[in-house]
DNA sequence: CCGCCCGGCGCG
DNA sequence: AAAGCGCGCCGGGCGG
């Protein structure tokens, strides 16, 4: 725990002394953090019409304690850089905030938003447009080998106390000039900046990760734990069995081209060795080919040396990328935090005394897309059940994988096969959510650009694309200029109908757990032999440990499961009625209580 | 020898 | 070699 002296930060001023006994809870303002010159800590507060306050000057060291006294009483949203850069060494110190303005997040999404109002002085200052730099890990003194180095020439967003303010104030200028509009970005802007706070939070609580179970699991489908650069027993019979069926030797297997060879020498006419093209082959040699594949994948994506390398004291902590994704979802850098495969999810296992309350949301993206097309006859399929059981019932197809296949279909610009077969179908009954992404395509293909219910705004096409339109308009055009430029432009097409859908379920799902997190953090602490005797304020409690899109996972200590599962289930009513208002689209949850997150 | 591309496959 | 979106990671293979 952190155990600073206690400066005179001129408290009485800034956060005056707490009189808060009860429900009274005035609008909280902000605080501007930066660096200063002298190389010490600003705080400055600024207001609702924009005044700001004296700046008060912090070690490294008070920051802590500062942030930590403002959240007891009024709280203010913390203004900072980069949520990766600012909020780690809090959590360290056992220090949590309840809201934050990410700057770097913020200003991706204004500079872009075809919402705001005036962009020139965003997009001007362009060293605000950066990515994501993995955080920086606090040096413990100087070490023998000098890591920091190789980050001392990292390009990041300023730090700045100074710079923090102008780029706020260019922030809130552009919100302003942004009319009707303001309203829904200020959401995506804090549902963003949330999630920014989550991604630092769950990488620091990190997901329970048992490396025995993960091990068993190994040792069951590719055989014990193989010396270094041996291959696993399972994966070495298997090999065999593929040349005896092939009638080779000394096959190298991992190698396509040479495995793409060696099957059409043994009269197995495919194109690529991959496993759709496999399956539709008979010979006795794809069986096992397929089946070696598929270990051979787990072997070299999460096998024993991804355990060495991710897993530490029963922990995974991968590092989440907010915003990572065009789309406004998120990515990740390091383990393949959100592609772990479905068998390895016995080794999520909660701690001793805690539990895991688990939700996904039952076909997210077509609720989202009825809610932000107004469709009743889509919202009203999807009212108490399963959404694509619904389909079918409409009349539109015959089975639920035929309403899976239409409906994914219609979202990702299928025009061929079943799925294009399908589509046709859905038009015709729900004409104004295929409305919505048919001329979200449309624009695409023209070249343009949409935005997500909120407002984030797809990239324009990269100059290549502009290129190719232009050559298959000019004189000397060839039939092959305007074939290639048809299909670029369909390519962007296809990309602007997803971007709408995929986008505003990526803010629905930020806005569920920003919601998630603030009722979790009501809950109090837990006691008992089971407490954490250590760790961040909000790992002592049912606290966010998991998030994939459309699902997240807590991890709840087990006399708060109840608890958690009511808080998942509020915060996504909350969700639905913050960006879509009274809606008759229901978001359909399914919630489990277990030890592992298995399913 | 290194960096990059790409096939292949895991996730939604 | 996918039809039909968005990702990250691995290993092989190739160019420099």
């Amino acid at each position: 725990m952190l155990r600073v002296r206690r400066r005179d930060y001129g408290g009485e001023v800034i956060a005056p002394p707490a009189s808060d006994s009860g429900g009274h809870r005035p609008r909280p303002g902000w605080c501007v953090v930066g660096v200063l010159p002298s190389g010490g800590i600003g705080a400055v507060d600024v207001s609702a019409d924009g005044q700001t306050g004296d700046p008060v000057e912090l070690s490294h060291e008070e920051l802590s304690t500062y942030v930590s006294d403002r959240e007891t009483t009024h709280p203010p949203r913390w203004v900072w850089s980069d949520t990766a850069h600012w909020l780690p060494s809090l959590l360290t110190d056992g220090v949590t905030v309840a809201r934050c303005h990410d700057l770097r997040l913020c200003h991706a999404i204004l500079a872009r938003s075809e919402y705001t109002g005036t962009r020139q002085a965003l997009v001007a200052a362009d060293e605000w447009r950066r990515d994501f730099e993995e955080p920086e890990v606090a040096a413990p003194a100087a070490t023998l080998f000098d890591l920091e180095v190789e980050s001392a020439d990292r390009v990041t967003v300023p730090d700045g106390l100074g710079a923090a303010l102008d780029e706020f104030a260019r922030q809130r200028a552009a919100l302003a000039s942004s009319g009707g509009e303001a309203r829904r970005l200020r959401i995506l802007l804090a549902a963003e900046s949330a999630g920014a706070l989550i991604a630092a939070e769950m990488r620091s609580a990190g997901l329970p990760w048992s490396a025995s179970e993960h091990d068993r699991l190994l040792s069951e489908a590719l055989g014990p734990r193989p010396a270094t650069g041996t291959k696993p027993s399972a994966m070495v019979e298997l090999a065999t069995r593929v040349e005896e069926a092939l009638g080779v030797r000394g096959l190298s297997i991992d190698s396509a081209p040479k495995l793409l060879q060696a099957l059409r020498r043994a009269g197995i006419d495919v194109h690529s060795t991959s496993q759709w093209e496999l399956m539709e082959h008979e010979h006795p040699a794809i069986a096992p080919l397929l089946q070696y594949k598929k270990l051979a994948r787990l072997l070299s994506a999460n096998g024993w040396a991804w355990i060495d390398e991710w897993v530490r004291d029963g922990r995974y902590r991968p590092v989440y990328v907010p915003g990572g994704v065009v789309t406004g979802r998120w990515a990740s850098s390091g383990g393949g935090a959100l592609q772990i495969p479905r068998r390895l999810r016995p080794a999520i296992r909660a701690d001793e005394g805690w539990t895991f309350v688990s939700a996904d949301v039952a076909q997210l993206e077509p609720r989202v897309l009825a809610a932000m097309s107004g469709d009743r006859a889509m919202a009203v399929a999807g009212q108490g059940k399963d959404l694509y059981a619904g389909i079918v019932e409409s009349g539109a197809v015959q089975s639920r994988e035929e309403a899976k296949l239409a409906v994914l279909g219609a979202m990702y610009g299928s025009t061929t096969g079943d799925a294009g077969r399908l589509v046709p179908r859905l038009r015709r009954i729900y004409p104004n959510a295929m409305r919505m992404v048919d001329e979200a395509a449309s624009a695409g293909e023209r070249g343009g650009v949409v935005s997500t219910w909120l407002g984030r705004s797809s990239p324009e096409p990269g100059p290549e694309w502009a290129d190719l339109q232009a050559r298959a308009q000019g004189n000397s055009a060839t039939s092959a200029d305007e074939t290639r430029a048809r299909r670029a432009a369909r390519d962007f097409g296809r990309f602007t109908r997803n971007f709408i859908v995929q986008g505003t379920a990526a803010e629905w799902a930020l806005a569920w757990m920003a919601d998630l997190r603030l009722r979790l953090a009501r809950l109090p602490e837990t006691g008992g032999v089971h407490a954490p005797a250590s760790g961040p304020a909000f790992a002592r409690r049912a606290h966010l440990a998991f998030f994939l899109h459309d699902e997240v996972i807590v991890h709840a200590p087990l006399d708060q499961a109840k608890a958690a599962a009511a808080a998942i289930q509020d915060a996504a009513a909350a969700a639905g009625e913050l960006l879509f208002g009274k809606t008759p689209v229901e978001f359909a949850l399914e919630v489990s209580v277990a030890d592992t997150a298995s399913k």
